[in-house]
DNA sequence: AGATTAATTGCAAACGTATGCAAGCAAAAT
DNA sequence: ATTTTGCTTGCATACGTTTGCAATTAATCT
């Protein structure tokens, strides 16, 4: 009904003053006198003021917004992620515009491209790759990407990970001291750095031991590929002891087809490993030892970094790891001497 | 480095033509010569040119974003429909400015607050409630707001939600059909007409069969809260032997308490009855009984719905409710004649 | 060929705000 | 009393677009 906007001009002439004054007051750096303050306020509230954001937006060259691509919802580590991104930055005073995107390249450009241009102030990417063509429109943009979950390299951009390598090399460690003979792998799609990471650095581990897995079967971050892929290993002349699948979503489809297709026991017959120790991993059904990601620690270091690189544009670009606990629970075997 | 924008003036510049040309090659339903066109694009091309989002919203008064809130997102219903909702409105070239708030009123009247600044061409709460002063606010200000999965009664908002009391209702039959004496509930939060909806149902529903519920409990949509709630449950004299849970996400509570705290096995001990089919429910671990919330129909109408709206400002508000199956799996025993 | 119509284009005025500049003014310092 | 200092304030401009209007040009018709 009552179509119209009210603008800081409105506002002005109720208070009798100048527009410049009710900006003003509602800039928070800037000077006005106690007396003009009260007037506009109360002005303000009398008309239902409020400041366009996309005008001042547009003013100042800074959208308070953050762009946020993220390419699966359905692994309950990213939602929990974005939840506690999206609360970090809302105190923050910055807003999240969202794009859900597959994993492809023409996928993520074209939300790239619309991205920049709502005028971005900084793009988090959750678990999604980027073309170099892409960084490179960015850094002409002067818009600063931090990659969450993921690093690029040689991209020159920076990156929030977990520190995978060494938490493969934790499971590895564990599965060996656990007196496991046979020893497989359902890894993370190999198209992404975390899942190269975690492969490396688990034969790196098993290697320390002087073992090699005896399978290494990519599970596309999948849970039917991740389920097909346990089949598969359950069918080899060397059947598996142990299993360390390179995610806690891929974990619990190798779960549930171990012990509903194979009625096989876990940690009796086979120990399964994953890694994020999302909130699902704790639940009585899985029970699931994986690595954590210590989810808060990284929302932290992403928000720190992609403001300051935003305060800054010629602050330069950081690769962030965080170290995470092996959490041991009931899905593998618990060698002798470790303490739960 | 390269810290210039480039505005639709230098692609003027470049191509030889006014500015309002270039806004026109840019600005779907205007006129341009093909001569024009292939000059400005080619200009455009070339200097990496794309139109400014913001000061194209600022004048045409139409931002193409829509303002989401939600309160949860570890109950898996809402990162999925949340995913749907992206594609859906992205595909539509709408775009998703997102907000986390906790389900309290000041949280949502501040997110509200904000998303308004922002000049939203609409608004999407998924599972929060609303003051019925912001409606009014957002009314004033033009804006329409389509509430998912969950209506507010005389608030005048539209609504898309699955048909809860029937969905309650057809559990209500199946529990009673399959020969349960004890049927207890434990209820969606109160706050919530999702939650009073389904209660409504249920009750209704055994009341045609001349039956009375043995307990009715709020969950609050927590994990914790509906554990305790089956502790108490049990410690009941006429401990119930089937149980309805408000929504999968307790119901999984639900399961893994029985199971693994009272080595109950399912559902020869109890049955347990969710509502949403969430993924999660499908998985062999749970493979819980429940009614399906159609998610993509949901999704659909609300998309449909909010368009409409911003389209139509005088347009009336809707309330949509869509009904969805009951999944049968194997949490709750299957009566005599049912078929799978 | 002349007249009517349609399509294209540039000019200029918006949209709602922030901010540099200079003027005003009161208080403090000399 | 005069100067200095510091704080407020209004004026006017800018941000990067879209769009009504009028003028120009091209196309169609009689």
């Amino acid at each position: 009904m009552t179509e119209l906007r009210v603008t800081s001009l409105d506002v002005a002439k109720l208070a009798g003053v100048s527009q410049s004054a009710v900006s003003r007051v509602f800039t928070p750096g800037a000077s006005a006198s106690k007396e003009t303050i009260t007037k506009v306020r109360k002005a303000a509230e009398k008309l239902g003021y409020r400041p366009n954001a996309l005008a001042r937006a547009m003013i100042t060259g800074k959208s308070r917004i953050i762009g946020l691509v993220v390419a699966y919802l359905d692994n309950q580590f990213y939602p929990i992620a974005l939840e506690r991104l999206s609360n970090a930055l809302q105190d923050r005073g910055y807003h999240i515009l969202i794009f859900t995107a597959t994993n492809t390249q023409e996928a993520i450009d074209k939300v790239m491209q619309e991205l920049i241009d709502y005028q971005v102030d900084g793009i988090i990417t959750a678990s999604v790759g980027m073309t170099s063509e892409l960084t490179g429109r960015c850094a002409a943009a002067g818009i600063p990407v931090v990659m969450f979950n993921r690093a690029q390299d040689g991209s020159g951009l920076s990156s929030v990970t977990s520190a995978n390598e060494n938490g493969a090399r934790k499971i590895a460690d564990f599965l060996v001291a656990g007196g496991h003979s046979h020893i497989a792998h359902i890894a993370g799609w190999g198209g992404s750095s975390t899942g190269r990471d975690r492969i490396r650095g688990f034969i790196d581990g098993l290697a320390k031991h002087e073992k090699t897995p005896v399978a290494v079967i990519d599970g596309m971050y999948s849970r039917d590929v991740s389920a097909q892929a346990t089949r598969d290993l359950m069918a080899l002349p060397n059947r598996p002891d142990a299993i360390f699948v390179g995610n806690d979503h891929m974990a619990f489809a190798v779960l549930d087809t171990l012990r509903h297709e194979y009625n096989m026991s876990v940690p009796d017959d086979v120990s399964v490993i994953g890694f994020d120790d999302v909130p699902l991993a704790s639940w009585a059904a899985y029970d699931l030892t994986t690595v954590r990601q210590p989810v808060n620690r990284m929302v932290d270091a992403t928000v720190e970094t992609i403001l300051a690189q935003i305060g800054d544009k010629n602050r330069p670009t950081q690769k962030i790891e965080i170290d995470g606990p092996l959490i041991i629970r009931s899905s593998a075997r618990i060698p002798e001497g470790w303490h739960t």
